[in-house]
DNA sequence: GCGACAG
DNA sequence: ATCTTGTCGC
């Protein structure tokens, strides 16, 4: 990966940020999706778990691949992006929305792994980080459901930052793509079940951690 | 030159 | 993300 290329990948994240669309176009939300992505050496494992509004399992699915893309900060979704793209439509239910681990529009091009997925798929996605990555923070969430907004380069709110357990840090949450910032943060809150990660990460997240030991 | 840097 | 032990607390 030299600068030539990942100067052209930059450009594909322009381009692709144009498509992102905030808007809340669903009806009903019923089902929940969790994606999480475990390595073992080349090989990745990605795991996929779906819960209705009652934290009630619908579908829980590991898939494996070869993993080729390098790991760079601020261009993740093209390692992670390409692996849930690929087995994402081979879910038996298909979900209202898909929670994914790592920014939306909370990125320096706003195209991050969540939007990245979000838009090639045409469908709504939500993006949960752990950590910033771009953007400056109004105040820092001290007490559970306490949030603080997320701004970018340009002032503007792209996300919000919130504290959803007691004793964790709080998780930076912004649109990945078919949703808005608002509601990104409400769905998000009302599948928190007492972890620091709403109940499909965190469960897609067991699950793939799973799949390393077999 | 130094520190930061989603997973 | 992964490599890794013990430890505090519900």
């Amino acid at each position: 990966m030299d600068s030539t290329e990942l100067a052209a990948l930059r450009q594909i994240q322009r381009k692709m940020s144009n498509e992102v669309r905030l808007t809340n176009d669903f009806k009903d939300l019923n089902l929940f999706c969790g994606c999480d992505v475990s390595y073992r050496d080349n090989r990745a494992f990605i795991a996929f778990v779906t819960l209705d509004q009652n934290f009630y399992v619908i579908e829980e699915r590991i898939f494996t691949s070869k993993v080729t893309f390098p790991y760079i900060t601020s261009f993740f979704a093209f390692r992670e992006g390409p692996l849930i793209i690929q087995h994402f439509p081979k879910l038996e239910h298909k979900p209202d929305i898909l929670f994914i681990d790592g920014h939306g529009i909370a990125h320096p091009e706003k195209m991050g792994l969540a939007s990245y997925v979000g838009v090639t798929l045409n469908f709504p996605t939500i993006g949960i980080a752990k950590k910033n990555l771009s953007t400056s923070l109004s105040e820092y969430p001290k007490k559970i459901k306490e949030k603080g907004i997320m701004y970018n380069e340009e002032q503007k709110i792209v996300g919000y930052i919130i504290k959803t357990s007691k004793d964790s840090k709080p998780i930076y949450i912004s649109p990945g793509n078919l949703i808005s910032i608002e509601s990104a943060a409400a769905i998000v809150l009302r599948m928190v079940h007492g972890h620091k990660l709403p109940e499909p990460s965190r469960r897609a997240h067991l699950l793939s951690r799973q799949a390393l030991i077999v």
